[in-house]
DNA sequence: CGTAATACATCATATCACGAAGTATTGGGC
DNA sequence: GCCCAATACTTCGTGATATGATGTATTACG
């Protein structure tokens, strides 16, 4: 998908991953890369950004001796996947104005 | 709306705005407007770019003593809101995988 | 004569996706 | 024992791009 209609969603989408289970790093890639690409960078700078505007926070734990962080959504993530819907809906109004046949 | 989300949709929004018919940016702007917020600074931008990715064409025109630049959709132009619509379907899937019910 | 409307241009800034490259551990195959 | 894939997270540089601020210039109207 072009990179330019990702970005709306990509945040959305890794919130999304950890509604109702948290989750870390290298799962959430699994579970969102067959729906929506996107690479261990990507990922790992989108998790900072929401850690930073508290959408979720982070608890650190070591799992078969390795470092696996965990991603806890908050009321303000869940907010924001609430308030997504409407967007959605605005979205689909441009939609239909591209879409629209003016002939 | 959100600005991360105008981003994919914007160029084609401008390229839908002149589908039928050539039009310049104050008009564009016009049209626009109401349905997905932008700037002029925004859409004289996006009209440089389309203009150097070939998506459209430009004719400068006087009109009533003032320049009149209309754009005029090429066959790439008219190919990428085609397209747009496959990416349509895609983000639709996405919307799917994030507004399904996990639990 | 001033102000709104028409019409386009440029620049600096902030945001963000992504490839590249790196660090470190575990587990399986040979 | 050794190599490689899988697991897991980090950092950096680059390119793309939306937007506010600012500027230029003309016409129409009261």
């Amino acid at each position: 998908m072009d990179a330019q209609l990702k970005r709306g969603i990509l945040d959305i989408c890794v919130l999304s991953a950890i509604k109702y289970e948290d989750s870390y790093g290298y799962k959430i890639i699994k579970d969102v890369k067959p729906v929506l690409d996107l690479s261990e960078s990507t990922l790992y700078t989108i998790l900072k950004r929401l850690e930073e505007t508290n959408m979720l926070v982070v608890r650190t734990t070591i799992h078969e001796g390795r470092v696996r962080k965990y991603y806890h959504i908050t009321h303000k993530g869940l907010k924001k996947l609430e308030d997504f819907r409407d967007e959605w809906k605005e979205l689909m109004e441009v939609y239909s104005f591209i879409m629209e046949d003016k002939r």
